[in-house]
DNA sequence: TTGAAAGCGCTACCAC
DNA sequence: GTGGTAGCGCTTTCAA
C-alpha cells in the first residue's frame, strides 16, 4: 500500500499524443475512430493509448460535438413494478443504440418534475423520456423542446403537447374489465385508484390530472352508462395512494351496506390491498366479491383464486419509447406519432357472478 | 406553429455579459453565486439571465471544476424488486444531497459490468455503486479507484477489494431461516437458488461467484451440519435464474421419491414458483412442504398460507450506500467501512413440522 | 470588485 | 495523410 498518490492524472489526447511522436490532431483521429490516419500511426497511437492506460474523456466529447450519448428518464417511482420493467424496457433499447440512461424520480410531484427536467437540460441529455404527474403542467416539458431536447411521454398523455406519446389505450381497457364485470351481471362495481385528490369521491372528470386514470374512469363510466347502472360515478373512489390510505378506502366501500359486488382495481398495489381486505372481512372472492386489477404482477397468477387482470406491456412501453426518441434524436423530423400498444384482459378465477340476483 | 427554428441556440454566459454589460467573468461570479461582485452587477446580471432564459450548461461546469454531481450505479436488474427498492433508497439519498443518478444493468454480466464502468468512469461520474455481478473479476472495479472514483458496493461484497459495503448478514440470516426448519423437525430441506452455474448441482463454495449466494449457503449447510443432517448439501440447487428453469428446478426435486419436506427459496421469484408448484402438485403448504423465503415481496403476506420470510432492507442498503459514498466524494478519506444491516425472520404461515416423523 | 486570459479534453476545420 | 488551431461553456487564477 505505497501508493498513496494512486489516482494520478488521467491521459489525455495530448499525453497519448507526445508519447506517440504525433500531433494531437493525429492521435484525436486514431482514437476516436474519425478522419484518415495512416496505419502505422493509428498502430503507434493505439500502442501509447494502451501503455497509458488512456480512456476518453466523454464529457470533454460531448462539449465538443453536442452530443451526450445520454438520455434522461423521469417516472413516478422506480419501484413500482410498472415503471420498473418499463425501465428495464427502455435501458434495454437505449444500451443497443449506446445510450445511457440517467433516471429520476418523480415521486408523481410536478415540482421534483419540473427540477428533473431542469437538471436533465444542463446535463445536456440528447433526450428525454417522461411520465407526466400531471396532464396541466407542461411548460417545463415545453421548454424542453424548445430547447430542441427531443421528447417522447411515456405511459401518460399531456393533451396539446404535441410530442411521440407510448401509451396504451386505458379507456378501452377499463371499458372491456367493467363489462366483463357487467355481463356477469353485476350492478353496482366500484373503481378504485390511486391520483393526487381532494376527496376520495368522484366528481368530474376535471377533477383528475394524471392522464391514465381519467382515460380509465372514462372507460369504465362508458361501460357503466351503456348498461343503465344507476349513478356509476358513486362507487369510484380516488386517493388510495398508499397502503394505508388504499385499505382504509377498500374498508369503508366493503363493510357499506349496499356495498359493491366487484371492484376494479387501478392497479396491482391496490388489488393486493382488495385481497387483505377481502380475507380480513371473510368475503370469498370470487363468489361474494368479484375482482378485476390492472397490470399482470406475478403473484396474481399464483393465489387462490387468481386474479383475472388487464395486463399492460410495460417493458414494450418503455422499449418503444425508447426507440421513437432515439429516431428523434437522430434528427428525423416528422409528426408527433402515438405509438398505442395493446392490454390483455386476461380472465382468471376472480371474477364470477354476484351473490344475490334480482337485487334492486 | 410559425416558430419552424423554435430550437434556438441556448443563451451563454457571455451572451448574458453582453447583455448585461459586464465582462463574461463577472456575469460568471454573479451567475456561480462564487467570487465577489457589487449587488449592482449582480442585478444587472440576474434580470439579463432572466430576459434570456439562461441555463448553466452542467457539462462545461464539470469540466471545468472536475465534479459533475453525478453518481453511477451498476446493478444486476432493475425489474428485480429488490434493485427496484434499492435504487429507489439510493435516488433519494442522493437527490438529498443534490446528486443525480445515472442507472446501469449487468444483466449480471461481468462483461456488461465491465463496460458500464468504463462509460462511466468516462462520464466522469463523481462515485460508483456496485452490486457487483461476481466476487472474482474485480479488476475493472479496482481500477475505478485507481482513477480516483469513490466505489461503494451494494449488496454484494468482493473479498479483497478494499472499499466501502453496505450488505446484510446473508449466512447468518440463511443460517437462522435453515434453522427455524430444523426446529421443525425437518431434516430434508432443500435450497434454491438463481445464480449462474454449470451445473444445478452443488458442488462447493469455490464454484458459486455471487457473494451472498455463497453466503447463504455457507449459512444454510451450517445449521444442516450443526443439526447432523445427511449429506446436506444435497438438496442445494442453483441456476435458477428465470421461471422456467426455476419451475423444471422445483419439479424435479419436488417430484422426486425423497423429496424435501421444505424449501428455503433465496428469493421471491423462486418463491412464487415453489408456490406455483405446490399447487400445480397438489402438495399442501405447509402439512406437506414448508417454505421459507428471502425477500418480503408484497404479495407474500396475502397468499394463502402466508409466506415465512426473510425480510432484507433493500431501502435501506440503497440509501446507506448513497451515503457513504457521498461522504468519501466529499473527501474524507478513512479506513472502508462495512454497513451490515438487520434482516428480520418474519415467520407467518408457511411453515410447519413435515408431514412424517422418523423417516429415516 | 473587476476584467483579461488561460485552461478543462476533445472535435473539427483548414491549410499543407 | 497530417499538423496547427479555433472553439464548446464554464471556472479560476492573476493583475489592475
Amino acid at each position: 500500500m505505497h501508493e498513496r498518490f494512486a489516482a494520478k492524472r488521467p491521459a489525455t489526447v495530448a499525453d497519448v499524443a507526445a508519447a506517440a511522436n504525433v500531433s494531437k490532431a493525429a492521435a484525436a483521429r486514431a482514437l476516436g475512430g474519425y478522419g484518415s490516419v495512416s496505419s502505422a500511426v493509428k498502430l503507434k497511437v493505439l500502442e501509447a493509448a494502451r501503455r497509458l492506460d488512456y480512456r476518453p474523456n466523454e464529457l470533454a466529447r460531448t462539449m465538443a460535438t453536442g452530443r451526450s450519448g445520454t438520455i434522461g428518464v423521469i417516472i413516478g417511482d422506480i419501484e413500482n413494478p410498472f415503471f420498473g420493467s418499463a425501465v428495464r424496457g427502455l435501458s434495454d433499447c437505449a444500451a443497443q443504440s449506446g445510450f445511457d440512461v440517467i433516471l429520476s424520480n418523480s415521486d408523481e410531484t410536478i415540482a421534483t418534475e419540473r427540477a428533473a427536467v431542469a437538471v436533465l437540460l444542463a446535463k445536456r441529455v440528447d433526450g428525454l423520456i417522461v411520465a407526466p404527474a400531471t396532464m396541466h403542467d407542461k411548460a417545463h416539458l415545453e421548454d424542453a423542446r424548445a430547447q430542441g431536447c427531443p421528447l417522447v411521454l411515456l405511459d401518460r398523455e399531456a393533451p396539446g403537447l404535441l410530442v411521440d406519446v407510448a401509451i396504451v389505450n386505458n379507456q378501452e381497457a377499463a371499458r372491456d374489465a367493467t363489462q366483463l364485470l357487467i355481463l356477469a351481471d353485476h350492478r353496482r362495481i366500484a373503481y378504485v385508484t390511486a391520483t393526487a385528490a381532494a376527496d376520495v369521491s368522484y366528481e368530474s372528470p376535471e377533477q383528475i390530472a394524471l392522464a391514465t386514470v381519467r382515460s380509465r374512469i372514462t372507460g369504465f363510466l362508458e361501460a357503466s352508462t351503456l348498461a343503465g347502472l344507476p349513478e356509476p360515478g358513486r362507487y369510484i373512489r380516488l386517493g388510495a395512494n398508499n397502503t394505508a390510505t388504499a385499505q382504509a378506502i377498500i374498508a369503508d366501500l366493503l363493510s357499506a351496506p349496499d356495498r359493491p359486488t366487484a371492484i376494479v382495481a387501478s392497479d396491482s398495489k391496490i388489488a393486493l390491498e382488495v385481497f387483505r381486505a377481502a380475507k380480513g372481512l371473510g368475503l370469498a372472492i370470487p363468489r361474494q366479491l368479484s375482482l378485476v386489477a390492472f397490470d399482470d404482477a406475478d403473484w396474481t397468477s399464483v393465489v387462490s383464486p387468481a386474479v383475472t387482470v388487464v395486463a399492460q406491456p410495460s417493458y414494450q412501453l418503455g422499449f418503444e419509447a425508447a426507440r421513437m426518441l432515439i429516431e428523434r434524436i437522430g434528427g428525423t423530423r416528422t409528426e408527433p406519432r402515438r405509438c398505442i400498444l395493446a392490454t390483455t384482459l386476461i380472465k382468471r378465477e376472480s371474477t364470477a357472478s354476484p351473490p344475490m340476483r334480482g337485487d334492486f
